[in-house]
DNA sequence: ATAATCCGAGTGGTCTGACCACTTCTTTTA
DNA sequence: TAAAAGAAGTGGTCAGACCACTCGGATTAT
């Protein structure tokens, strides 16, 4: 008789069975758990199938194989464990905070890296937008982030931004006049000068501003 | 003949396969790729060992498999950022620099981010950390961060940085005692002191000091 | 008695072939 | 013409086998 489990995701209810026998036995981190043989033979599975929800946990980081030795434990947490699979396994509902917090995580890291790199401070392309702002020009809130990012010269960051833009709610439209217009004036000067803190708190002026606007 | 590969992760070659195979036929997001037992063919496999490479793409989220039709590449409609990441990793070796760059930009960003707020400084998994660096235990690199970004509580964060993990060259396996302990302990303790300036240049070194230890 | 060697049990890594459950498309049938 | 039956293909699982490796105990040599 084979198992031929349904129900999606076998490896699931191997990992559940894993856990309660750690806890059962007293099994802590660094400590060898039962060989797959065993385990195939406990859980009344196959090997390959419990092979296969191994090497899911072995890919988050939650165990270690070992050839001719054994497969270890290598987590500490319980609770983080459960917190860690249900990242991955459950299909959870995108979280927009999420998206927009690891939005600025890269812009922020662009910013860092420029003020940090003599070479990326200097371009030219930042006193061109601070001329275009002084003129008033017309000038879009993601061009100015957009040259950031792509100054660094990294393109999976670049490419990770673009996609997290497009989810984001904020507003990247055009620029509004005025205190806006000074604030980020205020940022690009910073950067050129390479000064990351007054930089930084220039953005998150920005930011604040931006959002504040869009509450109205 | 069996493979038998000695070599760290068979799991690789197949990604890297699957990778020039996708290129060198157009395959895209939403796609279905060639079947199980196609590529143990082409790849000169055995199934089991294709299904547990597909097995740690799936829990990446980087394809997708549906029972009696096949498997596919990440509709990109709904994980249009898993999507990029893994054409990316999967189409550009070349840049393994941007993977590492922006691996560290999630990493920091966590360390910044706990600094910052007092809740997340005080979880007792950070004195726990230094409970087991001070005994000398053993405590995995990967571990360290990975906790980091989990207490941040940005899911998709964690998710990028995962993935990213998984490509980058640096050893996040073992944790060499001396040095590199203290280096950590630092970091940890600058972390629940909340002093990010002090706690980001603890990382910094730390970084160095696994790179210079590689090179040798 | 001690140290070096050898060997076998145990373990993860892989291969093969088989069967099941499911989806899709084709063919047959009412 | 439309519904039903079938064939082919696919992922999911299982069982047994062999390989490469590690480790500890037994054997042997010193």
């Amino acid at each position: 008789m084979q198992n031929t489990k349904p129900s999606s995701k076998m490896f699931l209810d191997i990992v559940d069975e894993l856990r309660l026998m750690i806890k059962a036995e007293g099994i802590k981190s660094g400590d060898k758990i039962p060989s797959e043989r065993v385990l195939a033979e406990r859980l009344q599975v196959g090997r390959s199938t419990v092979r296969e929800a191994l090497r899911s946990l072995e890919l988050l980081g939650l165990i270690e194989t070992r050839r001719g030795e054994g497969t270890f434990l290598a987590d500490f947490k319980k609770h983080q464990l459960v917190e860690v699979l249900s990242t991955f396994v459950m299909q959870q509902p995108k979280a927009a905070m999420d998206v927009t917090d690891t939005r600025i995580i890269h812009e922020k890291a662009a910013i860092r890296t420029i003020c940090e790199e003599a070479q990326k401070r200097n371009l030219p392309v930042w006193e061109g937008l601070i001329m275009k702002l002084d003129e008033d020009g017309e000038v879009f809130r993601e061009d100015i982030i957009r040259e950031m990012i792509v100054a660094t010269d990294n393109r999976l960051s670049l490419k990770i931004w673009f996609i997290l833009k497009r989810y984001s709610k904020v507003p990247y439209e055009q620029m509004t006049a005025g205190k806006e217009n000074d604030l980020v004036r205020s940022l690009l000067k910073h950067l050129i000068e390479g000064d990351v803190i007054k930089a930084i708190s220039a953005y998150d002026e920005w930011i604040e501003h931006i959002e504040g606007e869009n509450e109205e």
